[in-house]
DNA sequence: TGACATTAGTTCGAGACTCGTACTTAATAG
DNA sequence: CTATTAAGTACGAGTCTCGAACTAATGTCA
């Protein structure tokens, strides 16, 4: 509710300057006359503030456009090799870094195999941090996804039944291995939820962009959601809404992990699908699912135990649209390689399922981001207070 | 995301007004010196908006608050004789109007019973807006309740399946009809689901007061939800949220009205408490639920009944906290009369089936606010641009 | 009783910001 | 080469917030 930027006439300008930024981001290059239109702001007021961004490094000129009638405008663009965030995954099998810069381009990338230890992460951080941040880039923030319940202040674990994490140790270190590289003026360090961190960058770079509200869900052994309401993450009081796994919802006899009956991922988890489909576990989820898919191709067993938890897939899906009315559900995790086989069947019980004929049916699409999704959502929260002038560039 | 009281100078001031009057609302009566502490903003700033606030008739001061040392300061109140908002409900067998101030009073509260027709409903429109707003008090929004889908622009019904309502009809309708009174700059008119505006309302007024995070549920013939994130209500893409009704949760065995198994309306909704109990309906679900817990006082198996729905309710709560982590939830409707001997088998019920181990149960309450909850969530709602400062009442 | 400490509220000038208008600049059309 | 069109800049007016200085009102304590 309060001003992000502050209340004062700076506080106004730190506003504007965001709502530039958010412009550049969102429609791309444009001429100072087009960001006028576009944020409402006078012509002069823009070419302050464009001054102002220059100057800080954030913005550039473009070669101008030619073509119209009248002086042709001079297009400004953010500036990649300015600003940039820092995203990072410290998962139970493998570690992940996105660079991102203002832009929204990903600078660096990369997945490593490792252990869930947090040093595995810190030199993932530094490596990422020597490649593609140093001394020229301005890094403004870095977000560690993990699979764990994070508090509502996007610092404390609150469990993480498959890690080795307690409380604000994690931000903590990161925080400390950041400013011993000489990261300028400290950036803000945060740890979130792996699932919401993957939400978030399906509905900004993937599956879900465009629509300001979705719903993700990864199947691994567990099942996880994230949820984007009007572009922005639902995190519950807690901290630990879209912990979905364990809704009490399909078959009575199903016995979970946790120990109860009923849960969801005891229907749709990754050990419940290869129950189905009677086939074992390989290395890692992804890799198991796409021997599953590739049985199914010849395999009727298969496809139709492939039928059977999609539509358990659907139920849940079902259940989740009728509270939460999503435009676009995103499927991330093992059901990524299985596809319709999985789609088909949770789109008809879907249909069925509808709370009310007025209802549309949310799209089911499946993630396009792969491994690097919940590292590259997490960048792009770290990337949040600059656009949304919480956080100010030009000082 | 963008600031709601518009770019310029004029624009920062609306908002600082905003925030004037929100702490104002918050805190209760204040002298400037308290109010510059608790908005950040300068002394000599508070003085002016306060002047403002005083001219336009928004606020006013209260006798002086002696005690301590030092000059005492003059406390100001909002001012209930300045500006207010319609809050309106239409429903099946009643209409209900509340009529409440900027400082949070209610000044006016009345329910009719009635046919659903939208005729009722201005007639009740008329007489309250004559009996509390007339011509010394400013009109500056009002908003229907009603039991149906509304999409997300607040006016168009979509689906009401027990209304004969059809598009922006109703919105229109009741435009007119404050105009023809003479409501001063036309007051902005909304239409909006009964169990968000029954949410708004407890949050703000009534059993969740001070949780940013509830969940709201009314149990009638069916079950509505409505939900309350971070002080504002989770709508959805279509404006469809909270249609928790239909939630394919309980036993596949029960039928539903929609014809389906398994709705969990069709588990813990009116008629299937009913049939638990061996008892039959009367008028109306409150009375028939009143009837019900005498008889429970006497009668075992009664209680047993009613301890079978209170595992469905808390089935469903488990569900859906575990989706939205809510801090309290408030139980409506038929569940008031009927009180714990729900309540305690649901709370059992909720502790078996919390999604984690770090998770702490949400509080399950009684709603407070009986019939009048909508139609005050709705007035609620009618003053939100106000406290946001889209509204400016200064000039 | 009277000086003093303490807190509330106002006055005032400085500084920051946005805005509209007028002006300059750079291109195309004819 | 001139007219036209549109982009960007300069400038002054208007609005706002802020801190410091100041005035006002009360309790404290000698």
């Amino acid at each position: 509710m309060d001003r992000p930027g502050g209340a004062g006439t700076e506080g106004l300008r730190r506003d504007n300057t965001a709502a530039v930024l958010r412009s550049l981001r969102r429609r791309g290059p444009s001429t100072r006359a087009e960001l006028a239109k576009d944020t409402g702001l006078a012509k002069a007021t823009v070419g302050v503030i464009v001054a102002d961004l220059q100057s800080a490094g954030a913005v550039a000129e473009e070669g101008s456009r030619p073509g119209v009638r009248g002086r042709p405008g001079r297009p400004v663009a953010l500036r990649g090799e300015g600003v940039v965030a820092l995203g990072l995954e410290l998962n139970v099998d493998y570690t992940s870094a996105v660079v991102l810069d203002l832009a929204g381009q990903v600078v660096l990338s990369e997945s490593r195999p490792g252990t869930g230890e947090t040093a595995d992460l810190l030199a993932l951080a530094r490596d990422a941090y020597t490649a593609a941040v140093g001394d020229d880039r301005r890094l403004v923030g870095a977000t560690v996804a993990v699979p764990a319940l994070v508090r509502g202040d996007n610092r404390t674990v609150a469990w993480a039944p498959n890690l080795r994490l307690d409380g604000a140790g994690l931000a903590d270190d990161l925080a400390t291995t950041l400013a011993d590289l000489g990261a300028g003026p400290a950036p803000a360090v945060r740890v979130s939820n792996d699932a919401n961190c993957a939400a978030y960058a399906e509905s900004h770079h993937g599956a879900a962009r465009g629509a300001a509200h979705a719903l993700y869900l990864t199947g691994t052994v567990g099942v996880g959601a994230g949820i984007v309401q009007d572009g922005e993450l639902v995190r519950g009081s807690a901290g630990f809404a879209g912990e979905v796994g364990h809704m009490p919802l399909g078959d009575a006899s199903a016995v979970c992990g946790c120990g109860r009956h009923g849960c969801w991922e005891a229907s749709v988890g990754l050990h419940a699908m290869l129950a189905e489909v009677q086939m074992v576990e390989l290395d890692t989820p992804l890799r198991t699912a796409e021997a599953v898919a590739e049985r199914a191709a010849t395999d009727a067993g298969v496809r139709a135990g492939l039928e059977r938890v999609g539509r358990g897939v659907g139920l849940g899906i079902a259940m989740l649209s009728s509270v939460l009315d999503p435009e676009v559900v995103v499927l991330g995790g093992y059901f990524v390689p299985l596809g319709d086989l999985v789609l088909d069947p949770a789109r008809r019980t879907l249909d069925e399922r509808l709370a009310s004929e007025a209802q549309v049916r949310p799209e089911l699409r499946l993630s396009t981001l792969g491994i690097r999704a919940a590292a590259l959502g997490a960048a792009e929260q770290s990337l949040g207070p600059v656009l949304s002038g919480e956080l100010d560039l030009t000082s």
